[in-house]
DNA sequence: CAGAATCCATGCGGATACTG
DNA sequence: CAGTATCCGCATGGATTCTG
């Protein structure tokens, strides 16, 4: 499987300085940073395209090759930066349901303009695959 | 400094069934790779508010703190991606400029969303780091 | 000036096993 | 069911040196 790793959380001083464009970018980082896990895009998406909470493993099943380990901590961390919502049952069997939180729906858009990026990228890949094929 | 690496590129299998949710995610991934490198957001910032080409020496002194391995390597990405054209000047001494392209200038708006989400996520820890020092 | 090349530390993310 | 715990490969990015 392709790649590994990919950092994106800069900030190389960022004294609050806030107004520059070098304070603007810290912000941008900071934003492309929650969303930069290996999952996090993936879970959103399952999120969003199911449109309701969802249980844990409903999102194991629904994302193909997530490890438990990476679905737990990407979920903790998008509900750290307030992504999403946890919702704990205190049953037995235990049950949990996550859901996208206003901050979290707010990226559909963004998304799509990034999906839209991806897009011609993806393009661009192809025609030059399909160049160095003749 | 912070963390290294931090990973995006996924595309588990991504066999083209490119209209469910699984296919948008993949794309808008792609879109977020093309975005995720350690300085890419600084380096277009950088362009973006000097707003016409950006000589090597000029990017490198802009942006705090990175080597010249790292600014050669993600402009070259950001160039392979098309984000950015590179223009070569013959002569000597050598002189090579940077400017955005329209995929570049394209992003100016996302990047704001992802600004206001990179806002909260600061306030937020701002918020949670005032009331720990209670 | 604008890189290319090399070496190396860090830590992300995968796999597997275990638990309340 | 919904996680936690542990071990480990290896890509990523940093520092430094060399070059057309």
């Amino acid at each position: 499987m392709g790649r590994t790793h990919n950092n994106i959380s800069n900030l190389p001083k960022s004294k609050s300085h806030c107004l520059g464009p070098a304070g603007s970018a810290a912000q941008v980082k900071a934003g492309i940073a929650a969303l930069a896990g290996r999952w996090k895009i993936e879970i959103l998406f399952a999120l969003m395209s199911h449109d309701g909470p969802c249980r844990y493993s409903m999102l194991e099943r629904d994302i193909d090759g997530i490890s438990q380990k990476m679905l737990a901590q990407q979920l903790r961390e998008l509900e750290r930066d307030g992504l999403i919502f946890r919702q704990i049952y205190p049953e037995i069997p235990p049950k949990v349901e996550y859901s996208l939180s206003e901050s979290g729906s707010a990226l559909r858009e963004p998304l799509r303009a990034l999906k839209i990026l991806g897009q011609t990228l993806q393009q661009q890949d192809n025609d030059k695959a399909q160049e160095a094929e003749k």
